[in-house]
DNA sequence: GCAGCGACTGGGAACGTGCCCACCAATGTT
DNA sequence: AACATTGGTGGGCACGTTCCCAGTCGCTGC
């Protein structure tokens, strides 16, 4: 058979195409699997190769794609698939192969609120859209709590998935590690460190943060205080790090008064805002750490009737859709998350087929987007 | 540091060979759990049956909770798995009983993108919480194109999965009826018609809207134009008709030029209201079939300088976490759709349980939540 | 003419579990 | 005393697939 090497392994994990094509014309016509057998029972392999006048092995052969098979067995092997409309038991496949061809991703509920946080939902469609020309299926575990976080765990250790993504993960969560230590293939979307052992993607936090505040400072703003996410976690210190680096490189200093930390909540954001509005009355820019904090806030300055941009211009960060739905609509730093998504994807399905490869650390490049806030 | 993600992440030279390699690794080396093994290998029901003394039967009855064991036999086996550290293969389990313990839930992507999003989140969410104290796991699947409609069904021709839910349907959707005809246990959020033969649950549509346009005839409101939803879903023609009955009761006339069609989405909402401004420019509400073409049409009506809701009342229609943040704040009509997927995955379950269960409809009561756009 | 080889084939043995059935040891019943 | 009954146990088989290996066949080369 002929592999591509030097080709991007979009495809990898896949069988080769003899497979598909046999799956899909094979069911693509009725699926019944009852009108086609007596019994009622869904035809077997066994079935398959007693109808075509064959083996079971070629059977095999002829849906996994070897070379090992006449053209003629081939041939009669297809037209009885067809007439049966055999479909292969993937659990029966699984039992020997011990492979599932399912990964699993893991989303935090408890920060998610998934409706509230567009991030999660754009992370699912990107990993979907990485999955897409695979046989590869997508199990979704939203974690709760910690009772849930053990289910998970056994889950995982049923080998019920090939792999696992985590799509939110804090510094010491215990999650990583375990899994490592299972020896399961394992990408994060972010990081725990900037030292992180594990595979894992992440968007450029400090890079968009920076040019975020560069552009504060070219709109010519003078005291530019900052709504942080959660220190615990690598992108609430990296967009705080990205602030910091901006202001040093324009000979201000990043003190300590001006920063207010918050948890990428809504109402987190108002709070920190308010702190920050008391604190030092005379700030006339504010970038925010997120896009949903920034909404919180938005609303903060306009309950005290500050006027954005004009008294305080606000930037936020992930380009949310919610970014082009707030008054005015809000300047922000766009990260790539669906591709992110898609990333970890195609990082994960490679490092299940070949459990040696390297680890890989990916940083994607964000992009300001500049609206009426600042 | 910087990779760009959209290169391909090349490690040199290793090709690829998938099947060989899964081979080798895959049941083998790390999976284990911990250093229980020595060979490395995971144990089994055999390996705890020996340590225990007893016999694999016995095992798998302490595992399945059989009260046909003795209690020191119990004893001993239940210590044998915690030293060996001993997890049931669930896909050996499955090949047996036929059963994955997982469930599919598809949405079709095409829709979802556009912005009904908050919609679909929630329905995971509700789902996820629905399966929470089961061991049923949740399978993810986007459909985008009519490819990946065929990999589902293909999917779930292979039997990974106990049973479908379908989060959206269209009337001429065949993928109901495909399921049917598998014999598949499938539950629907939504139906294709009143006379919906699957199981489904859904919000009731019609006394939703009702009540938002009875909502605005107290309002004192006389000319109640409407942006539906597509007519070839009957989450559209209810929430149409139950504009067409609040009128009707009202003794005024639904007439068609009150009416614009759209596509749930928040630029055909804008388009929508748009075309009734032109053609009847003396209305003074508006009921639309969901928040995110309610977005749209508040930003038609303020380019066209229309005050809400002093010229223009709006009602929408979902209750999203985006009618918090408009401007003005958006009345609209709450569906409880986190409890909508928590029902269909019960009923579900349910009919995994017991296929021969009569069918369910489930109709979930909606709300009317009053802001300020009305 | 025969060993050697490469292409092709199919039977057997796993993979790890649940379930049927035969069995055994006590206790009860006639 | 012989016989059912009950609680408890384990061996064999089946589930549907893949892979190892032992074949068979036809062809080449010396």
């Amino acid at each position: 058979m002929t592999l591509r090497s030097a080709e991007c392994p979009k495809t990898a994990g896949s069988a080769p195409e003899v497979w598909h094509n046999a799956l899909v014309n094979g069911a693509g016509t009725g699926y019944g699997g009852g009108g086609a057998m007596p019994g009622g029972q869904r035809p077997t392999i066994k079935t398959v190769a007693a109808r075509a006048g064959v083996g079971r092995t070629t059977v095999s052969r002829v849906i996994n794609g070897s070379t090992l098979v006449s053209d003629e067995a081939r041939a009669a092997v297809l037209a009885a698939i067809a007439e049966l409309n055999y479909v292969p038991n993937s659990v029966a496949r699984g039992l020997v192969t011990s492979r599932t061809n399912s990964i699993a991703l893991v989303i935090p509920e408890s920060e998610s609120r998934l409706g509230a946080e567009p991030y999660f939902a754009a992370v699912i469609r990107g990993v979907s859209i990485g999955l897409a020309d695979t046989r590869t299926q997508l199990q979704l575990i939203l974690v709760r709590d910690q009772g849930e976080r053990d289910r998970l765990t056994a889950s995982v250790a049923e080998r019920r998935v090939d792999g696992v993504l985590l799509a939110s993960v804090h510094e010491h969560d215990p999650l990583p590690a375990l899994l490592e230590d299972m020896g399961l293939p394992t990408v994060l979307a972010g990081r725990r460190t900037p030292e992180e052992s594990l595979s894992h993607a992440h968007a450029d936090n400090v890079g968009g943060a920076r040019a975020a505040v560069r552009h504060l400072l070219e709109r010519g703003r003078t005291t530019i205080a900052t709504v942080s996410g959660p220190m615990d976690m690598d992108v609430g210190r990296g967009r705080l790090q990205g602030w910091q680096d901006a202001l040093r490189a324009a000979g201000a200093r990043p003190e300590e008064r001006l920063v207010a930390r918050a948890d990428f909540t809504e109402e987190g954001g108002r709070a920190a805002a308010r702190t920050l509005l008391d604190r030092v009355p005379g700030l006339d820019a504010l970038f925010v750490a997120s896009d949903v904090m920034a909404v919180g806030a938005l609303s903060e300055l306009r309950a005290r009737g500050r006027r954005v941009p004009e008294d305080v211009a606000v930037v936020g960060f992930d380009d949310s859709f919610l970014a082009r739905h707030t008054h005015p609509p809000l300047t922000t730093v766009r990260q790539p998350v669906e591709e992110l998504g898609t990333t970890i994807a195609r990082v994960l399905l490679r490092e299940i087929a070949d459990p040696r490869a390297p680890r890989q650390r990916i940083a994607l490049p964000t992009e300001l987007v500049v609206r009426e806030s600042s």
